[in-house]
DNA sequence: ATTTTGTTTGCAACTTTATGCAAGTTTGTA
DNA sequence: TACAAACTTGCATAAAGTTGCAAACAAAAT
């Protein structure tokens, strides 16, 4: 076996598994580790792949963590921010949770839209509240350190008292079987009762949150009317979430 | 599994969900708590998240911080919100209106203060909420565009209903003979019921709007207690301010 | 054919790194 | 104040990395 046809194998196992293991190349090949060690330096000094500690990384699976620096997957949620606009129409009495999904929303506000927003999570109030032409209230309450909304008991009083044309919720984990989760309890609460009292509700969710699911639950899916992702709604990969009621777009 | 490999499924994970909890990770990746957070400290350290107790939460998350490069009078307010802190006292419930002094008064709290904080202001309640031994309190209503304040009946209501030990006003202009004025009808009208609620109140002004006034009265000197410059008390500039009741600091 | 030269490979001794565990401390919360 | 969870520190162990070297191999020169 020749050396470059060694290291050959040895990228294009790593592209297909986007990482490769010394251990398992050097049984692979039938050489010391000491050699595939060398080969990886190799490959790495010409910068075909990622050497680290104990095998190499794919330069393409790398990309997740460096490159970002503005808002995580920024392109999908202005795409879902794009759509969700679309629902609102002049005189309607909106909700909104917090995220950066609708932080996204409230920042591409187009000018000339009349209605009223509600909402809870201080950063997005900030952002509607720059809008000329809308109004934003604010639903007092305790506000929670890491999410920065409101929450507790006053909360869900005054929700209680409103009747919203349409509440958007930003999805932490969306999944068909465990419907809409969140980890954080005290925004549970408040969601569970956002869509509640509201005529109909929107998930916002880019396709990364899709088919996880953490410890509480906000309602199942059949309780939503809207579920928005960065996805044309016919994508194969919602198949699980076309349930009757449930408007994907 | 490669300690790289592991570090980007965290970040990823970070980013979908804007935070993580080391027990969820140390169940997901099997390996134990400590090295998750090892990982996590290296890739705080590295500046691709935020470390917090228990876990870790994204960078895009953040975006609390308003610009804070130019606030106008940076030295003077920050001389100010000092002498302010001073009035603190663990246990205190202490309203807060808007503007940039009582906005460095919210960044500058010592760790440790424990007092509820009530306030009607965005941008300070996001800076309050950002400490971890006090409670915030936002009270909910219509979001004045301009001056980021919640204003209206709903806040006036409200405000009826409690008893804060301390109220702490920033002053747009202050005068011997006008009292304290401000130019918008809106929050002069919660500006008054703020000190009438409160048991003390103290009004910020950097000197410069000393012996100045607008359109409409909130109160007169006569109903402060304390009035906050970044002069010294006996500084003589100050002394048409030198009235009974009233505690220059 | 054989020597020379240079590269590749595996091995051995040693160093560094990653990880889990345990003991003690700090922190958040009821 | 008390209690559990989270954090810190130090340590032991195993895996990975480093360096130097010698055998194996290949190609070029004699």
């Amino acid at each position: 076996m020749l050396k470059t046809e060694r290291q050959l194998l040895i990228l294009r196992e790593a592209n297909v598994h986007n990482k490769v293991l010394q251990s398992e190349l050097s049984e692979l090949l039938k050489v010391s580790e000491d050699t595939i060690r060398r080969d990886l330096q190799e490959l790495a000094e010409s910068g075909k792949l990622q050497k680290v500690r104990g095998g190499a990384i794919s330069n393409s699976f790398q990309m997740a963590g460096t490159t970002e620096s503005e808002i995580y997957a920024y392109t999908e949620k202005t795409t879902i921010a794009r759509k969700a606009i679309q629902l609102f129409q002049n005189g309607m009495l909106i909700l909104i949770s917090g995220g950066t999904t609708n932080l996204e929303v409230a920042r591409m506000l187009p000018p000339g839209l009349k209605v009223t927003f509600l909402t809870v999570s201080l950063p997005v109030a900030m952002q509607l509240a720059r809008h000329p032409d809308s109004e934003t209230l604010f639903i007092g309450g305790r506000i929670s350190g890491d999410a920065q909304i409101s929450t507790g008991g006053e909360v869900i009083k005054k929700l209680l008292s409103l009747k919203p044309d349409l509440c958007l919720l930003g999805a932490n984990s969306i999944d068909p079987v465990y419907g809409l989760t969140d980890s954080d309890w005290e925004v549970v609460e408040v969601k569970q009762v956002m869509r509640e009292v509201s005529a109909k509700t929107a998930a916002l969710a880019i396709s990364e949150k899709l088919n996880t699911h953490t410890k509480m639950r906000i309602c199942h899916l059949s309780e939503l009317q809207y579920l928005i992702t960065e996805r044309t709604p016919d994508d194969p990969f919602l198949s699980s979430f076309r349930i009757p009621g449930l408007t994907l777009l």
